[in-house]
DNA sequence: CTGAAAGCGCTTACAG
DNA sequence: CTGAAAGCGCTTACAG
C-alpha cells in the first residue's frame, strides 16, 4: 500500500527513457535516432524501422524541453484572459487547444484581472516559460489590455478583444449575424421588430444595433422605435418588455442584443399573458445553451462560433511564428442562427 | 508600417539576454550570477546587487526551458478537463492558476472529451512537455478518467472527479453543505421542507438529500415527502414545482439540488400566483451568479468554493512534488451558504 | 547513408 | 567568497 501510494504520488523511482537509450538499443548514434524519429534526413527504411521499434518498446517520449532548448521553440501558447466567468474564454479556449493539440503545442492558461500589476506578473510567466506565441482574449471587442504591451519579441493575436493598429484579432461578424437575424424574423413574416440590448458604450451592441437597422431597410420596414440599450441582464429584458406592454401599440417579434436580455422577455411575457411566438416573436443572441434551451419556449438565436474562433486564431498564430506573412487587421468570423421555437419558425 | 508589422508579429531581430550578458555586464562568472540571482550561494551584498542591476538593465528573464532541463522540472502543471462547458472547470482552473502563478508555476490547460483516444493524445502531450504534475478535473464527483492512467512518473490530484484508491482527491463537502442549507431553512421557521434534485446515479444527488434528511432530523422534523429525483434541470424543477402544487398539501420550503432545478421551480410559482418567500421559501446549490442573481427575488444558494478547490489542489500537488508526503483520500472541502431573498432571511 | 561534436541556457557539484 | 567544468536531452551543421 505504501508502494501504491508512493508510486501514484510522486516521480521517484520512474526513470524515463532517453534518446540515447533508443539510440542504443536500436544500435546506432543519437544522431541516427533523432532523425529516425523525426523523419529527416535520408536512411533505409529498415533503420528507421529499427529506431522506431526500439522506441516503442522502451516507451519512449521525446523531451520536448530539451528539444525546445536547441530549437529555441517551446511549442507552448499562452492564453490571456479576464474572463473569470467562463462565457466566453472557455470555448474559446477549447478550440484554440484542440486545435493546437493536433500539432503538438499545448496551451498555457493565465486567468487573472486585467490590471497592471498581475497581468504584469502573468507576462513574466509567459516569458519565462518562452511561449512562442501569446492570445489574448477579452470580455468585450471595444476593451484591450489595459497597459501598452511591452516589446515581447513574440507574436500576439488578439480573440474577442479590442486590438492595436497592425495588430492581427479575429472577432465574430455582429453586423452580419444581426442581420440574418433580423432577415429571419422578416422572412417569417414579421413587420414590426423591436430591439432591446446591452449598454451604449460597448461596440456589440452598436453593430447588432445597425445590423437590425440595415436588415429592416433591405426588407422595406422601419424600425419598431428606437433601440433601448441598458444592461446586458434579464433584468434589463424583463423591465422593457413591461415597459413596451404598458406603451401600448405592441411589436410582433423583438431582436435582443444577447441571450439574457431574451430571457428577462421572455419570461416577462409568460407573466403577462403573452404567447412566444405566437403573439410576440424573439430571437437572442450568444447561444449560451444553458439560457437557449431553458426558455419557455426554446430560444432561437446567434451562434458567434467561440471555439472556431480560437481555432483561427491559433493557426494564424502558429503561421506568424513560423515566419510566413499573415495579414495585419481584424477578421471578422461568420457566425450561425441557431433556429429553435421562440421565433416561429417551423421546425421539424 | 511594414517594420511596425513585423515587431508586432515576429521575433526576428529580438534577442533576448541571457544569464551569460548578465555575467559579463556584472563582470562576474555565469556561475556568481546565477547564484545571485537565485539568492543561493553565499557573496557579498555588493556583488548579488551588482548582478541583479545588470540583469535589471538587460530586462533579463531567465530561461525556464533550460533551468528546467538541468533541474528536471518544467515548473508547469496540467489540468486535463472534460467539462467544455467551463461551469466548474474555469473557476477551479483560476484558483489553481493564480496559486501557481505566485510560484512561478504555470497550468497547461487540457481540455476535450474523456475517450480513450483524446485523452491518449493529451495525456502524451503532458508527457512530452514534462509537466511536473497532473490536475484531474470532471463535471461529477462520482466519474473518472475512462481509462486506468498509464503510469507517469508523476504526481496527480484529482478535484471533482472520481479517483482511484489510494490517490488524492478534492471534493465538496456535499452532505454538510445541504446541512447547512436545510438549518438555514429549518431555523427560519420552515416546517415542511422538501427536496428537489438531479439524477439518482448522481453521487452528489445522494449526499445532498442525505444532509437534507440530517438537517430534519436534528431539527425534529420529518421530511416533506420523499426526495424528487431526476435530471439537473430547469424543467425539472418547473415541473415538479407544478406537480407539487397540484399535489395538494404544500411544503413552505424547497431545497433544491441546484440552481436550474431552483430557477425552473421559482418560474413555475411566479406563473402559479405563489410567493417567494413568503408563501414558499428557496434554495437552491452551485451559486451560478448568472441563474443565482437573476431569479425573482434572487436565489440564497449553496457556494462550492470552486476556486479554493482549484488553489488547495494546486498547493498539494506542488507538496507532492516536492516529495513532501501527502495523505491520500478524497478531502471534503467546506462549502458555503450565500443568503439572497429566496429563503425569507432577513438581509440588511 | 551515418556519426562525432558542438551547442541551446541554465544549475551545481567540485575545487580553490 | 568565487569560478571552471560538466551535464540536463535533445538537434543540426559538418565531415566522412
Amino acid at each position: 500500500m505504501a508502494d501504491r501510494n508512493a508510486k501514484l504520488q510522486s516521480a521517484s523511482a520512474y526513470q524515463r527513457s532517453t534518446i540515447r537509450d533508443v539510440a542504443t538499443k536500436a544500435g546506432v548514434s543519437v544522431t541516427t535516432a533523432s532523425r529516425a524519429l523525426n523523419g529527416t534526413g535520408r536512411m533505409s527504411e529498415e533503420t528507421r524501422e529499427r529506431v522506431r521499434a526500439a522506441a516503442a518498446e522502451l516507451d519512449y517520449r521525446p523531451n520536448s524541453i530539451a528539444r525546445g532548448l536547441v530549437q529555441q521553440r517551446s511549442f507552448t501558447l499562452g492564453l490571456l484572459t479576464n474572463d473569470t466567468y467562463g462565457r466566453f474564454t472557455l470555448p474559446v479556449a477549447a478550440g484554440l487547444s484542440a486545435a493546437m493539440a493536433d500539432r503538438g503545442v499545448s496551451v498555457f492558461l493565465s486567468a487573472g484581472k486585467y490590471e497592471p500589476e498581475s497581468l504584469k506578473l502573468n507576462l513574466g510567466a509567459m516569458e519565462e516559460k518562452r511561449v512562442d506565441g501569446l492570445v489574448i482574449t477579452g470580455k468585450r471587442i471595444d476593451r484591450g489590455l489595459p497597459i501598452d504591451l511591452p516589446p515581447l519579441g513574440m507574436p500576439v493575436v488578439y480573440v474577442y478583444a479590442s486590438a492595436p493598429e497592425g495588430a492581427v484579432s479575429f472577432v465574430p461578424d455582429d453586423i452580419n449575424a444581426a442581420k440574418d437575424a433580423v432577415r429571419h424574423l422578416a422572412g417569417l413574416g414579421r413587420r414590426k421588430i423591436a430591439h432591446i440590448t446591452g449598454p451604449l458604450d460597448f461596440k456589440a451592441a452598436h453593430l447588432r444595433e445597425a445590423g437590425w437597422r440595415a436588415a429592416l431597410a433591405e426588407a422595406g420596414l422601419e424600425p419598431f422605435g428606437e433601440a433601448i440599450f441598458s444592461a446586458w441582464t434579464e433584468a434589463h429584458g424583463y423591465d422593457t418588455a413591461h415597459a413596451l406592454i404598458e406603451a401600448g401599440e405592441r411589436p410582433d417579434a423583438i431582436f435582443c442584443g444577447n441571450d439574457q436580455i431574451a430571457r428577462g422577455v421572455i419570461d416577462a411575457f409568460a407573466l403577462m399573458g403573452i404567447r412566444v411566438p405566437d403573439d410576440i416573436a424573439i430571437v437572442g443572441f450568444d447561444n449560451w445553451e444553458v439560457f437557449a434551451k431553458a426558455t419557455r419556449p426554446p430560444l432561437t438565436t446567434v451562434d458567434m462560433g467561440l471555439p472556431g474562433l480560437g481555432r483561427s486564431a491559433g493557426l494564424a498564430l502558429l503561421d506568424m511564428i513560423d515566419g510566413k506573412p499573415v495579414e495585419p487587421g481584424a477578421r471578422e468570423t461568420p457566425c450561425r442562427l441557431v433556429v429553435r421555437q421562440s421565433c416561429g419558425a417551423k421546425t421539424d
